[in-house]
DNA sequence: GGTGCTGCTGTAACCGGTTTCAGTGACCGG
DNA sequence: CCGGTCACTGAAACCGGTTACAGCAGCACC
């Protein structure tokens, strides 16, 4: 069918026009006459001449397309992320590289690599190196998502530390709880660095004895069920565990309630993100929305914005929602509802979204 | 720093040289004299040039990416396809363009769209109308991933038609179970589809009365909450339901669970795809599993084979294999180890990767 | 000395678009 | 009748690479 690929000069030949004029039809630039304009038309539509994207692409010198660099770790919360990030940028009719750096050695130069074909760059917290981060951004707009990368990259987050807290304060000061665990690699990611720090200087706040160390274990369910064993071996069993997200805190509710305990009366558990899950095991789990999806979004398009040079290179702090249900000990609405729908009460954590951040120099 | 970016003929002049050297230096093609690519090598490092993707692209009439098109449903299936994918890809230096059509009207043109960036496209099955694919094809290489295409065009699937059969027969022959119930949307998805045709082939060859429709939800945890609701207001309570996948089994044992029913004793559950969560939860979900990295890293390989012109279009049917836990009724492991390793016995289906399909015309 | 390799290098044409700039003819006002 | 707009069009240069082809030494061989 299509021997020889049409071009523009084939099209400009068969409507007895140039090029600049097919290429003006094309585009609706610059002045055409209604006749002309509808004999390239015709042309375009009989032989179904479509633009050759990267010769468009080089004329233009950009590349019309975004890259999401993210470690590769598998479960809801990177869907969200995606997706929101991806539905975001397909807006613009930009399209989406990806790049999963999880366990490979040479990430960093496949990112460079990734940097020559796109116009802006997502950098997932803790993916890059900040040397690398910084490489980049010499050489496209990159924005950092939940994470911060250096002086001047943009970055969109939320408040971990703060809602940690906020979270752990509420089992050590609503609940009276004394014991708590954390479960979580604070050298994992940027979050959960900032959780972990979060759950300390709750304890501290309250003018208490610093919590143990993490139980350093990954972020998906398998790790929570790994997770739950080391809490059922220790001498003393803890009274709750606060874990780093909502997937690994499934594991460990999978893995104590296996096990015969019961929670929150034995154990209180609680998670982070709020993914969809969390409301609906039993008991539904008290943990802290992120607007992950949203999140994703508000990247997407920064890193648009400034890739289009029509916006400030400023950063975003996102808001974050303690989301109490059951799993922390407080009483659950009087019949459990099977559809899952949120269980009240819940308690709002903190407030607005706030421009923060620098301005690049 | 970089003014004015660096160009081929840029790093000629400075090492003194004609811009074919300098290519032939930086892609160690043809012959060049060893002091001449001693002093183009250092140029290059000295003023960090890197050729610019699309001018090397538009010369090689490659885009040095493919595609993956997929509905964009949230949850461990999804970021297993991807990432499989695109480990895959990276190795031969091709980037991926994701497109999620998920709940947009205009997602045929936009794959339209993406396929004048690609060199190929991996289409999940049931995203994008046949006549479309069809389009496609004619365009460039396309792989049809978990479905099946118009006749030509390659897919890589599994039998999921034989797979959920044996799975039924095995409650229906070993359990003597006899009302049971398909939770999912035959429409929803091909891999659906085929799933209640086995579904019920299993009926028919045990020659027992057909079963009743589907209960139509979605394939995420939510649905399968909301479908224990409908499994639950039935006059006359099933004795199994059989999910179109683990995660709305999953969804299915929460909602029952919750409910105060014990599975298996009072329902039996079975799930499709064998997702980590499904050995973890209690008691661990009787599934069939399909090797989805695996299937998504197969069609990758072959998209990119058929694109470089080095094979056949040919499909792939991959294996499946019945993983009989818990949740159908057989006995446990004798201690359910709280790591939530896999559970005996196991039966293994289906047998051996067989080439399918035929080649394009 | 002429001829034919061989190894290296450079010129210029391409890939498929966009865009600048210089026409061209029609039309208008003086 | 003439000069000046104005709407429209096309030739050619460009984006940043790759590569076909030709040219030029240097050398071996007849």
């Amino acid at each position: 069918m299509s021997s020889s690929r049409l071009t523009v000069r084939e099209i400009a030949r068969l409507a007895g026009v140039s090029v600049a004029t097919v290429s003006r039809v094309s585009n609706g630039t610059g002045q055409v006459s209604e006749e002309t304009r509808r004999r390239v038309l015709r042309a375009i539509e009989e032989h179904g001449y479509r633009p050759h994207h990267l010769g468009r692409a080089l004329a233009a010198r950009r590349h019309g397309a975004v890259g999401l660099v993210f470690p590769g770790l598998s479960g809801p919360y990177f869907s969200e992320l995606i997706q929101g990030f991806e539905s975001e940028a397909v807006k613009t009719r930009t399209s989406v590289h990806i790049l999963c750096t999880h366990l490979r050695a040479d990430s960093d130069a496949e990112v460079i690599e990734m940097a020559q074909r796109v116009d802006g760059l997502a950098v997932l917290g803790g993916t890059v190196s900040p040397d690398t981060i910084e490489e980049l951004a010499a050489m496209l707009p990159v924005v950092v998502l939940a994470g911060d990368g250096p002086a001047g990259v943009p970055a969109v987050r939320v408040d971990n530390a703060a809602a940690a807290a906020a979270l752990t304060r509420h089992l050590l000061a609503d609940h009276g709880l004394r014991r708590l665990e954390f479960v979580g690699d604070p050298n994992g990611s940027p979050d959960v660095t900032e959780r972990w720090a979060g759950f300390r200087q709750a304890h501290h706040d309250l003018e208490l004895p610093p919590p143990r160390a993490p139980i350093r274990v990954g972020l998906q369910q398998p790790d929570g069920v790994h997770a739950a064993e080391q809490v059922l071996r220790r001498a003393i069993r803890p009274q709750g565990v606060v874990c780093a997200n909502d997937e690994s805190a499934l594991g460990v509710l999978v893995g104590v309630t296996g096990r015969g305990l019961r929670v929150p009366e034995d154990l209180v558990i609680t998670g982070f993100d709020d993914i969809p899950m969390a409301a609906l095991v039993t008991p539904p789990l008290t943990t802290v929305r992120q607007p992950v999806r949203e999140l994703a979004a508000q990247t997407a398009r920064l890193l648009l914005q400034v890739a289009a040079g029509s916006a400030e290179q400023t950063g975003l702090l996102h808001a974050t929602e303690l989301v109490v249900r059951g799993s922390c000990g407080c009483p659950r609405s009087p019949e459990p509802t099977p559809t899952g729908r949120r269980h009240t009460p819940r308690s709002r954590h903190s407030g607005t979204n706030q421009a923060a951040s620098t301005t690049t120099p």
